[in-house]
DNA sequence: CCCTATTAATTCCGATAGCGCATCAATCAC
DNA sequence: GTGATTGATGCGCTATCGGAATTAATAGGG
């Protein structure tokens, strides 16, 4: 006697219970009803009965059951592509409240290379004024959507324009020429852009689908420089930024790097600049971007206000000026 | 006494039970425990002891509880951005599962474009040819994943290349000028391609991001004919292949329209081809590519059958010969 | 060809989770 | 201050769920 006939006016479809899903992902998984037992930690039976449970709400057999082997319907199969997915991300948001929970934390989303070459190095300096807050960062070169996703706020790299409407600019940038001191050493100074020939360039593969590597391209550089004809010892071609760092730390070629990634190396000495009076510009900055149910928090405020210092101690780094188009909105 | 307890050994995380995200859900959007409550068709004594073992479970507050209002914690609110889309991502795979029990369907995806010019107006005589398919169009112009997604096939408009791999093709395309007899009633004949600067050229808005218009520009057209410097008299821009045709129907102007598409119109005499010399051919195709899952099926073979025979007679209206690369994996 | 091992379905039964009813507690409106 | 509104709570009922044992189906081995 279900509650369905105690109550004929209400059509109640009650679309199924999560509970039983689980149980219907195991099986999905093992294709073994006494496995997926297991791994909920319940006996065969109870499984059988819910898929079978399942089975009825739905109205279509979501398993084949072969004496020695369990085969999902073509049913089953495109429910388990919606399923799955869908109780993997609740199950997510659970686990991330959890841990959040009570704990005061910042959520940044930003991409690889600025993660490892600029924020992660500074990083340190922050835990340790602020014990309290969690910082969490998401290098995963997603572009996640501030209105939608769980994080706080994002450092993007972009023109200025619409996407940056509402951010505060850290940083424009120039790009410089820079090599190891030790593949220097020995070799007659480079005096002009020319000389650059002699060596090994190391640049950004396109294979990366960014609008942005025109910008970065020796042959730009090159263009300026009125050597566009000029054809180097070598081309050196890496994805990401902080391998063509590598590369050039590691005494490979001369890289042409972005100022505010390498103005640590520099300072270290680590890697040593070449014709820096050809240093060239960008119309490229880098941004944070807040989001809309963040901006009132203490704790993000803090990083956004720690942020804006570091950003600052680079800028002096590397001459660059504040924009005055920039539209400030934290405080 | 829960079964943890009698299971120590197991850190049973059960990662929160069942079906209480319904009521999490409904209460969230009414804000309201008793209205909740009558949307589930339960009590609102039932509602709140849900929310409460939700909130055991999760560990965290998800609603505050003021005397007359109910609201979203930021915990809350978070978990409702994620559980909410999760569950109406299932519930829509549950009706779709259910609709299309035991009956035989077909789901096709392709743009808005195609579908109104090309594919419903054909739609009918298989209909009727085969009674017992249904079909199921998604014209979103949304790009979706035949290997996820739940459409057995996409019709797409590319030029030829590895994302047509597998794809077998419908027709190519070439591009005509073509006009309402009612616009050019009186006009004295148009003899050369300069003699369009009188009319109003219409033509597709680059509002639309598809990288695909450049071929498709009046400005492409007139540099083949060598008329690059010619200023026609008006431009009217549309964001849609449909629109552009509706306008030249309705007299407008004169539109530069894929043949494929405008066939059946210049069949029936609602368009005419003027300067059909001038003709130009873009690199672009028609493909159909079928899904991995759904290649056996005897539907959607059949369908396939007969979009190819469709095309077929579209190809010789508009004059189009295969093409020799073309991979033809069906039959 | 029969016997055994494997695996899902089924039956029976006890535990409990979830529900409704009635009531309480807190607050706001007047 | 009084009544109305709304969520929380105590209590009793029962449908549902889980476990143990058994059955049914069948593939593989001798």
């Amino acid at each position: 006697m279900t509650p369905a006939e105690n109550a004929p006016a209400i059509v109640r479809t009650r679309a199924v219970a999560t509970g039983h899903w689980r149980a219907f992902l195991a099986v999905a998984k093992h294709l073994n009803f006494r496995a997926a037992a297991d791994e909920l930690a319940l006996t065969q039976s109870a499984v059988s009965r819910q898929i079978q449970a399942l089975e009825d709400e739905v109205g279509v057999p979501l398993f084949l059951r072969h004496t020695r082997a369990v085969e999902l319907t073509s049913a089953g199969a495109q429910l388990h592509r919606a399923v799955g997915p869908a109780i993997e991300r609740m199950d997510a948001a659970v686990r991330l409240v959890r841990q959040t929970a009570g704990r005061r934390s910042v959520a940044i989303t930003t991409w690889a290379s600025f993660a490892s070459m600029w924020l992660i190095p500074r990083l340190e300096e922050f835990q340790r004024d602020h014990p309290g807050i969690d910082i969490r960062i998401d290098a995963s070169d997603a572009q996640l959507d501030l209105d939608t996703s769980d994080v706080d706020l994002a450092l993007r790299y972009s023109v200025p324009g619409p996407a940056t409407q509402g951010g505060m600019r850290l940083f424009g940038e120039q790009l410089a020429v820079v090599a190891s001191p030790w593949l220097l050493k020995g070799k007659p100074e480079l005096r002009t852009p020319a000389d650059v020939a002699q060596f090994t360039l190391i640049e950004a593969s396109d294979a990366h689908r960014s609008a942005h590597l025109e910008w970065l391209s020796w042959r730009r550089w090159l263009d300026i420089q009125g050597v566009d004809k000029l054809q180097p010892e070598r081309w050196l071609y890496f994805n990401y930024a902080h391998q063509i760092a590598q590369a050039a730390l590691s005494g490979q070629g001369l890289a042409l790097s972005r100022m505010p990634l390498i103005a640590d190396a520099l300072a270290a000495g680590d890697l040593l600049e070449v014709l820096p009076q050809h240093r060239i510009d960008t119309p490229l900055a880098y941004w944070i971007m807040v989001g809309p149910r963040s901006a009132q928090r203490p704790e993000v405020k803090a990083f956004c206000t720690w942020l804006a210092a570091q950003a600052e101690i680079t800028r002096a780094a590397i001459g660059d000026g504040p924009d005055p188009d920039t539209q400030d909105h934290l405080d």
